[in-house]
RNA sequence: GUGGCCAUAGUUUAACGGUAGAACAGCGGCUUGUGGCGCCGCUAGCGAGGGUUCAACUCCCUCUGGUCACCCCA
């Protein structure tokens, strides 16, 4: 019977020409909203890493999501799919080419020459970045176009032991969350002693029967990226490298000495690492040093990279600041949120109230306020809803938050001084004077 | 950017060339000062556009979005 009215006014409905400005503006592909309960689980992320970042002496610091274009073109590299395919740009009106951030670090390393960070008090200059970059990539699960990062950098320090310890703090904090990574490094050299390489391992590729071996992807990376090569996922290709030179035999004697090191501090630190010697990266300023977290039981870990990082030495004078030894990673928050649910750990329920307070009627509502006041200077976990004025829909929603107690304060208990206590487990509930009932509260909830 | 798969209420889903059923969630009632359980009711949907057809949610195309692989990357 109630259904033919219903289909009418549909009818109808359609039959209006209305156009399409009442449709749904839907959200932009690759975007995506954090809703309460993944914000949860961005908190447990960032509060875990924040809180071992600070212990090893590192301070928060922001940069501007939009920037000057050229910086990019000139830190990350202009030939990069990053920058070349990636970036979200535009020229500003005033004629300025700019671009929103596709990673933090050469906007971190501009900030650091900008406020002549070397003349700090506190060398190196340890910094650490939240934020989100933008990277207009086709989306797919743990890849979005806009996505958060928790970044760290060290400027000014050439010694291992800051390599070394930056990745045990990458360490510790998927330790902390309870994620398997595995670390993988490598040593790319430096200007010095990686030209000579790239040329051999070009000269490896150029051979005929190896150069046959490689797929229509690699040909183009022997023109581009030489160093590309190696990390290949394509069979005949693995193949193809089984016999190219490594880099780790090819490193200057400063290079090979710095790595060692960093490896064995790795190794008292038990940090268990997984020496690589594919392992490139892609953006251009990286030189010795280089790493990344893999998820640990994933067999394509490299595409699903928790993060990732190593040393650019050059990159600050290269950006025109002074000759400045540094390094950095970057952790990809989506991506640990993803592991994090994957595993299945539960989160912690800090927030969950211990009260409820439930009013009945004008007059008991405005005491109920001044309560809740109250118990918030207290250091009570309370909740109310004071806007719903009958009890059962105020009990309903204590019980969705799992309280222990309601306290309810209705007109009679206006009238005698009291509040009742409701236990909602038992369903026992007491009435007591209203000046005693902190002496309760503090019983119940011990 | 290239290729494969996919698209039904807020969510998870069912069915069918003759315009859709369920579960969970939401709202209301049984209970006008008492939550959980139960029962009853209500709300809510074929991603968008075009084509084939007497008839399309169903078949075809395009787009949009998701997903997976590649490229690349966190």
């Amino acid at each position: 019977m109630g259904r033919k009215p219903k289909n009418q006014t549909k009818r109808n409905s359609k039959e209006i020409p209305k156009k399409n400005d009442n449709k749904v503006i839907a959200r932009l592909r690759g975007m995506r909203d954090m809703l309460p309960e993944e914000h949860q689980y961005y908190r447990l992320v960032v509060n875990k890493s924040e809180e071992i970042i600070k212990y090893y002496g590192f301070s928060q610091t922001d940069i501007p999501a939009l920037e000057n274009l050229s910086l990019y073109e000139r830190s990350t590299g202009k030939q990069t799919d990053v920058v070349s395919k990636e970036m979200y740009t535009f020229i500003d009106k005033d004629g300025d080419r700019v671009g929103i951030r596709p990673e933090a670090t050469p906007g971190l390393v501009r900030s650091y020459i900008e406020h002549g960070m070397f003349n700090q008090p506190i060398q190196p200059v340890k910094l650490y970045w939240i934020g989100n970059l933008m990277r207009r990539e086709k989306p797919q699960s743990g890849r979005y176009r806009q996505f958060s990062q928790i970044d760290l950098e060290i400027f000014g320090e050439a010694g291992p032991v800051a390599d070394a310890q930056i990745i045990l703090i990458a360490n510790r904090i998927f330790k902390d969350l309870q994620i398997d990574v595995q670390v993988q490094i490598n040593s790319i050299g430096c200007k010095e002693c990686r030209p000579a390489y790239v040329d051999k391992l070009a000269e490896y590729y150029k051979q005929r029967q190896v150069r046959n071996k490689l797929c229509q992807d690699c040909k183009k990376r022997m023109l581009k990226n030489p160093l590309r090569l190696l990390d290949c996922k394509e069979e005949s290709c693995r193949e193809a490298r089984a016999e190219a030179p490594q880099i780790v035999d090819h490193l200057c004697e400063e290079c090979r000495d710095h790595f060692v090191k960093v490896l064995e501090y790795l190794d008292e630190l038990d940090v268990i690492y997984n020496l690589n010697p594919f392992l490139v990266r892609g953006l251009d300023y990286y030189n010795r040093t280089v790493f990344e977290f893999w998820p640990e039981e994933n067999e394509n870990a490299r595409q699903n990279a928790l993060g990732g990082g190593g040393r650019y030495d050059d990159l600050v004078e290269y950006m025109g600041g002074r000759p400045t030894p540094a390094l950095g990673w970057g952790l990809g928050v989506e991506r640990i949120i993803l592991k994090i649910k994957e595993n299945n750990i539960p989160l912690a329920d800090d927030g969950k109230p211990d009260i409820f307070l439930a009013q009945l009627g004008e007059a008991s509502k405005r005491k109920a306020m001044i309560f809740f006041e109250e118990l918030r200077k207290k250091k009570y976990k309370a909740a109310q809803n004071f806007v719903k004025d009958n009890l059962k829909s105020q009990l309903e929603l204590a019980d969705k938050l799992g309280v222990k107690l309601t306290l309810i304060i209705g007109q009679k208990e206006m009238m005698d001084e009291t509040v009742i206590i409701r236990d909602m487990e038992s369903g026992m509930q007491e009435v007591f004077d209203f000046k005693k009932v902190y002496e309760e509260l503090d019983k119940r909830l011990k």
